[in-house]
DNA sequence: CAGGAGCGTTAAGAACCCATCAAGATTGGC
DNA sequence: GCCAATCTTGATGGGTTCTTAACGCTCCTG
């Protein structure tokens, strides 16, 4: 879950930002100082900083610097200064993006999207493993017992779909579509040459599939 | 040296842009709609693209979205709108900014090195070691036994990629369309005479690469 | 119990992809 | 404007992958 450390000195803030960000799935830690917050985001990982610049103790663009001396954490800030000048001097200390107040909260919760969007490509999911090998969805690489696995493009858009919907049902007709295009919905054959073709190369009894389930009349379903 | 696509209908502020950023170092290409932006951003590599919401032809969040289809070029967004719901919408259509006119050029200017920040190379991992060879990305300088080896720009552009990503298959689509443009993506002859004179330089032995593995039908993966 | 439908397996030719070479076209520096 | 370096383009032969069809098997159904 993406852990967000939030920075304001005026509770009222802290407490709604943390209301609505945990309302969005976010895991919310919080500091009401520059020191503690610098303290904070050593402590745990955190995905993104959210921080007002107008701090008791320290200037927010003293936090930012401090920061990234050590850190590559995204940093939205909030200001109620609408100067060009802060604006410019914290970004370029570091911040990633910068909102005034008053601002929204869907704006505010867009911004941390599209910031996220950028540090998380794929958070946690592009590694599957199962007892038997290892599929690395971002490497694009089958390991099995040690050794690499090579797979053609065709097999590997098959088991890209499987491996990325486990234990769901996937209809002959999805992977059809999918793998060939719609025109080639009939065609169960193809699958039923491929299916066989990564059991070959990933069970570790080709004939009797203990991930690559085989549904009669329905399709096939990927366990891990 | 960053290629900046500045898209906007308004001709003032389209020479207005690109007067100042040229000022600043980028270089400059221009689109004064939505056909001939996606257009232009096909044509070359592009780093960055500060985009108009108002435009004539086609709806901005779509120029977002049919840019995104294939790029994950940064784009900043430029809007006389100040709503919620067009910044939400353009933000969480895979923009990375937004901006409400009128703005000043030193917070726009302040904005995109911010973005461009984010997808410059980290330091610290700029020398990569093989068996056979060191790049330093840094200094863009490769050499193999105790020898300095030279390299072309655009053999140097596809060495870079691979390098920054060991052990992950580049698809070559991937490759075409980050050094030579989208427009090239299906022109894989390119790939084959550019990897072939990598190996020529790099490898020990140039028929049986070690460094330089072709996945038939999917792409190259680079091994250190 | 016979027939049919769905599945797994195999194999061969077609289609596609890759490495290499070399010759024209283009670009950039002087 | 010229020269050298670089990039594009086309052709060739060798290899890989895809498509297709045939056959045997099991399970379900009439």
């Amino acid at each position: 879950m993406n852990n967000v450390l939030v920075v304001d000195d005026d509770p009222h803030i802290v407490r709604a930002l943390a209301i609505t960000l945990k309302g969005h799935g976010y895991s919310v830690a919080t500091a009401m100082d520059g020191e503690s917050a610098l303290h904070a985001a050593a402590q745990r990982p955190v995905s993104v900083v959210i921080l007002d610049l107008g701090l008791p103790d320290i200037d927010g663009t003293t936090v930012i610097t401090r920061l990234r001396e050590w850190s590559t954490v995204p940093i939205l800030v909030l200001s109620a200064r609408h100067g060009s000048n802060d604006k410019v001097e914290a970004l370029d200390a570091g911040a990633d993006d910068y909102i005034t107040k008053p601002f929204g909260l869907d704006e505010l919760l867009a911004r941390l999207r599209a910031i996220l969007r950028r540090t998380e490509p794929d958070p946690g999911t592009t590694v599957i493993e199962t007892g038997s090998f290892t599929v690395d969805l971002a490497k694009k690489q089958i390991t099995k017992a040690g050794q690499d696995v090579r797979m053609t493009p065709t097999e590997w858009s098959i088991l890209e779909i499987m491996v990325r919907n486990p234990e769901k049902l996937i209809t002959q007709q999805q992977l059809l579509t999918e793998v060939w295009g719609p025109a080639y919905a009939k065609e169960a054959n193809y699958l039923r040459v491929y299916m066989a073709q990564l059991r070959r190369k990933l069970e570790a009894e080709p004939g009797t599939p203990r991930h690559f389930i085989t549904e009669p009349g329905m399709g096939y379903r990927f366990l891990p």
